[in-house]
DNA sequence: CCCGTAAGTTAGTCATGGCTAACTTATGAT
DNA sequence: ATCATAAGTTAGCCATGACTAACTTACGGG
């Protein structure tokens, strides 16, 4: 019976770190001190104290003053918590009619508090979907993340077709503009003009010709 | 705009201390440290800890070695809960599959997560339902809860022809063992005997006779 | 090569919500 | 009326996870 350790319950707080650190090690390639504690939107020191207590637990590794790194059970641990957020928040859109503006909140307090039976069940009762309502992706039950490769329409050459894969979930206001633009993820879009100097990009979507900003341009992510 | 006190959000174990200190208000009349201790399974010493801070928030009033007493605002919170709780239950049960014997446990975390949208869209999606699986009624969303009067099946008169309406949701193995009598909210019963110094009650639900122990009986409650 | 700045850490504090051990109060039996 | 006992409380401790203020380290520009 050796090398099955029980995991101790994490808690939310803690589930929450392992979060953002695997989130920005796959943005950003390492997740610094400063930038946990802005997605977090806690204080630098709080983060160093937590990054010593996750350190101790085995779920980071930490080497002073540069940045930190999931260890397999911390990056397990963390898309166990990205996969029960995703579920909930497809479950919550397909089943319970949310608008996709206001499933990320909702999703961010349940994940700490729902069973794997409850996940599971969520899941099954919605078909197993594949991707979260904004496009993001499913870690599968025994964590396993199918990331596919994407672009993101900020690059997208002029005169291009491309299928909307998936849009930053973060900003309720932005996805309500998104989805009143109709950008949603299986959307079909045509890249008219971009004006230089990160000016603004064309787009037809569907009949309608839209002109939106590069900032926005670079949450959108098309098929590459 | 005086009298709006905004409700500075209460924590989970506030939650679960109005909510047990309701239920034993409304069975035992009073609410004791050791009680309350008792059914929160932690030490009498941290009931007097957080008795005083429920006081200064103005949830409880509470003199000092007597007992304690929800407020308005506190019994106005603990419906709040138990709504939660019981809408939580009854769409597991309904939309999920969840037998009623695990669905307590879920629904224990999830209250403390749960925002009024997800509960209000939980109970449109089931048909707003007016009790939870186990035949508990359900407060409305304003706080108003409706105990209909009922007795316990252990004083029911030998010979009488009763309808389940309630169960103790507690103890998950009681439940799976109701279950399989077939003593469910709604099931007609008849009282064939009643044996002396708390002897086992004998019933006939549908075409089977049983046979259930006093305890048993006295956790279950039919109409008066 | 050095040095200023940004990034990171430490020290010390706080609130929450637990715990044990020791004390106080209330109550019922004599 | 008193006194043992159960119920309740206080004191003092701990872990978690936040904070500010002050310090240290790393690094890029000159």
């Amino acid at each position: 019976m050796k090398g099955f350790k029980i995991q101790p319950e994490l808690s939310g707080p803690v589930e929450d770190y392992l979060k953002v650190i695997f989130e920005l090690e796959t943005s950003a390639g390492v997740a610094g001190t400063n930038e946990i504690a802005g997605a977090l939107g806690v204080a630098p020191a709080s983060v160093s104290g937590m990054v010593r207590r996750l350190a101790d637990q085995g779920l980071i590794s930490h080497e002073r003053y540069r940045g930190v790194q999931l260890t397999k059970a911390g990056r397990l641990a963390a898309l166990r918590t990205i996969r029960r957020h995703r579920v909930i928040e497809a479950y919550l859109t397909t089943a319970l009619g949310y608008p996709w503006d206001r499933v990320h909140d909702e999703a961010e307090r349940l994940e700490h508090a729902a069973s794997d039976e409850l996940i599971d069940r969520m899941a099954a009762a919605i078909g197993e979907p594949t991707t979260d309502p904004h496009g993001a992706p499913i870690p599968s039950r025994d964590g396993t993340l199918n990331e596919p490769a994407l672009q993101s329409l900020a690059t997208v050459p002029v005169g291009a077709r491309v299928c909307i894969q998936r849009v930053g979930d973060r900003d309720a206001e932005q996805l309500r503009y998104l989805a009143e633009l109709g950008i949603t993820p299986g959307r079909l879009v045509e890249v008219l003009a971009r004006e230089p100097f990160d000016g603004p990009i064309s787009l037809r979507v569907g009949r309608i010709t839209r002109s939106i900003g590069a900032g926005l341009a670079k949450q959108i992510l098309v098929d590459a």
